[in-house]
DNA sequence: TTCCAGGACA
DNA sequence: TGTCCTGGAA
């Protein structure tokens, strides 16, 4: 055990500290915008939807008014959805049930949609000083390496095992600045490819770096199924030049965004059968060109073909080509929208 | 081109 | 315990 680990790691802390937005202020409905936001998403490609988003939604009550389309929108490309759909209905509760007042304590904020032990942990520390430790990826790999720790990372044996070593640690000092300081340890210096040992103030207690095993820990889950599923997207435009949309409602990949019509087939089809398809539904349409691309998520693999067909009557409820950025959709469908406008 | 990081929830 | 997504690094 490595003597004196908060207080040298807050030392460290207040010296490198990293200029953020989220970190000028304690107001607990930003500090839980940014955590949300910083889920699953690293501070770079987080850090632009933060500022738009405090933007258009300065407060609780603001976004607890706006329709969840308006939301998603401002929130489109960042991935991870239902994180968005939890905020929409997480503000409804926070403006009826405690009069637009965000919550800061762990045993409330745990209760509400979307926020789990890290969320509620980080909210808490930072905005009422309780002495909750935040487990996430970053101080799982920090901890994993400093203490050995062989347990499969995200396990919640793993989570338990790191809060019993850091609870004894967290209640030296402020709650708040010891997890954002072992957050950002872990990952400017405890990284998980280029480690910085030569930096690390630690390194002399650290067992994977005594034993050099670093780049062993911590211990990652394999062996993922993928599969892989064949999208063929209708883009049919009328004479008005209008196109329809609808909202995504199954349980699937993207719910609450926007596509076109879509059929999902086992195999890539031909320009013949999208044909024989859409001849079913529309009289007088021809072929005009085919988009295709492929899109990856965690467990499978999305071969995707846009058919563009143009046809000789005129839609009840088109949407015309520039209208479709008022509308929210996955980042694969929206490419191609870029390219058709 | 492939690989991988990163919390909540059913 | 598997499934949500994207983009940066290798």
């Amino acid at each position: 055990m490595e003597n004196n680990f908060a207080k040298k790691l807050i030392e460290w802390y207040k010296i490198n500290l990293r200029d953020l937005p989220w970190r000028k202020t304690n107001d607990p409905y930003k500090i839980w915008v940014s955590e949300i936001i910083l889920q699953q998403t690293r501070i770079d490609q987080g850090t632009p939807y933060y500022l738009s988003f405090i933007n258009k939604f300065p407060n609780v009550k603001k976004l607890s008014e706006s329709t969840l389309d308006e939301l998603m929108k401002v929130c489109q490309g960042i991935g991870y959805y239902n994180r968005i759909v939890n905020m929409h209905k997480c503000a409804k509760i926070v403006v009826i049930e405690y009069n637009s007042n965000f919550p800061t304590k762990y045993s409330e904020l745990i209760k509400l949609p979307g926020i789990g032990d890290y969320t509620a942990s980080a909210i808490s520390s930072i905005c009422s000083g309780e002495s909750k430790m935040v487990v996430d990826g970053n101080v799982i790999r920090l901890f994993s390496r400093l203490y050995n720790l062989n347990y499969q990372q995200h396990s919640s044996i793993m989570k338990k095992t790191i809060k019993k070593i850091g609870e004894k640690e967290i209640l030296k000092f402020n709650s708040g600045d010891f997890n954002q300081a072992l957050m950002d340890y872990g990952s400017m210096i405890c990284s998980p490819k280029k480690y910085k040992c030569d930096k690390c103030i630690f390194s002399k207690s650290c067992e994977a770096f005594k034993f050099d095993i670093v780049d062993e820990l911590p211990v990652k889950k394999k062996n993922i199924t993928i599969s892989q599923r064949f999208f063929n997207y209708f883009v049919v435009i009328d004479k008005s030049l209008k196109v329809k949309i609808h909202k995504r409602k199954e349980k699937d990949i993207w719910n609450n965004l926007y596509e076109f019509e879509l059929l999902e087939t086992n195999n890539k089809i031909s320009v013949k059968d999208a044909e024989t398809y859409l001849e079913e539904k529309h009289q007088r349409l021809s072929f005009k060109k085919k988009h295709q691309l492929s899109h990856k998520l965690t467990h499978q693999v999305l071969s995707i073909d846009f058919w563009i067909f143009e046809v000789d009557e005129v839609f009840k409820y088109g949407i015309d080509l520039p209208s479709l950025n008022n509308y929210p959709f996955p980042k694969p469908i929206f490419t191609i929208i870029s390219k058709i406008q």
